[in-house]
DNA sequence: AATTTTTTTTAGACATGACTAAACTTTTTT
DNA sequence: AAAAAAGTTTAGTCATGTCTAAAAAAAATT
């Protein structure tokens, strides 16, 4: 049986080695979780017990195979629940994501399954990002981070990378949710931020958001 | 905050003081939960400190003001999800329990309500039990178990009060669901058993089945 | 190549919630 | 009203998952 504060772990590592890749480090995972170097070492034992990562003291981890089914199927879950909140109660897409870290612990696949069914078997998320099937394949697009874009070049937001209440928020009051239509019209060099078009109107925004911006160009 | 083991006490003994009136024992308890009663006691001493119980030692338990209003709530959590399950992802009222003791920990009383909301309000569950509302209030009904009606007498069954998956497949394998009309026939003096007449079927039943069947008389 | 800095691990505690065994109350029986 | 039985609590352990402080290893700097 994985307990809970394992589940969390095996998320932290995924979500580490999607970003950067190559193997997660102790000191990530602490950060990552919000906790501290040691108990993240303590832990890692555990998880190596297990067979859900392949560990070598000093020498980073990721996830076994096991233990990355495991990771996927949360963030399945997590992604699953987010759907539900938002299009079935009503949520605004800043506002899902702590009930969504409670729900995607709870342990059934049956309603999972059953859950998806409902939902009419959607491949992304309110926030653009593709949940992964029942077999834990996850869709996958052309898309590029906003800041990548060619200068004078168009496209359509397809999703964002971070689920946090204060970056959607302010998307929100930037008019950009998914599906949003933006013309890059220039990069500035010196502090790399984008002055871009959203519906005719000019808007500037820095990097920091930009890159967390997912693009199908047009 | 609230733990889940202290939640699951506070169920325990809010479900032991329905159905027994009266204080709740530590061995009650214990059998409730699955535990000890060694560690019931600790767990009471815990309790009483955060004040969810009013307890004397050797003397029993009972929920405090503040208890009550948590364990009712978490009652009403359970009851809506068992309601969502069965409506909204299809499975039978016998399948349901395991799931809901999960969802029902989950915090957010936003989206609980909203789940009520778009459940349409639901004033009982899949199994006939009364949900209670946003301020804890419970509908009642005059509903008395079918071992108490008089021979010759016909009601429906408006709910069942145990929620174990071996009682409700029975009911089902009877034919027996939310309404159904049920006559008595005859009590046997020996056994307490009953014969009933269900869809013009002569039918006999134990008086442990029939205690937990609630009808209101025609 | 040696030293400093950073990162990681170990050692030793602590809180939670469980357990068994033993002690203590309360209740029931004689 | 004693004695026996039943129920409850305490004492002492244990596993989980966290922490701080110290030690050890790896990486970066000189």
């Amino acid at each position: 049986m994985i307990t809970l504060a394992e589940e969390n772990y095996l998320k932290a590592i995924l979500s580490i080695s999607l970003n950067e890749n190559g193997k997660a480090s102790t000191n990530a995972i602490a950060q990552e979780i919000g906790t501290t170097a040691a108990s993240v070492s303590d832990m890692l034992k555990k998880l190596q017990e297990k067979k859900l990562i392949n560990y070598k003291k000093y020498k980073g981890v990721e996830l076994s195979n096991k233990g990355n089914k495991k990771a996927i199927n949360i963030l399945r879950k997590h992604r699953l629940w987010e759907t539900f909140l938002v299009n079935n109660l009503g949520f605004n897409w800043g506002e899902v994501h702590e009930v969504a870290e409670q729900l995607e612990h709870i342990k059934s696949a049956e309603m999972i399954d059953r859950l998806d069914a409902f939902l009419g078997f959607p491949k992304y998320d309110p926030h653009g990002e593709p949940i992964p099937n029942k077999d834990g394949k996850t869709p996958s697009r052309n898309t590029i981070p906003l800041n990548e874009l060619e200068e004078g070049s168009k496209g359509n937001v397809m999703g964002v990378t971070i689920d946090e209440k204060l970056f959607l928020d302010y998307l929100t009051q930037l008019n950009i949710s998914i599906g949003t239509e933006i013309e890059l019209i220039k990069k500035i060099s010196f502090d790399k931020s984008l002055t871009i078009i959203i519906e005719n109107n000019k808007q500037h925004i820095s990097n920091d958001v930009a890159k967390h911006l997912l693009i199908k160009i047009k």
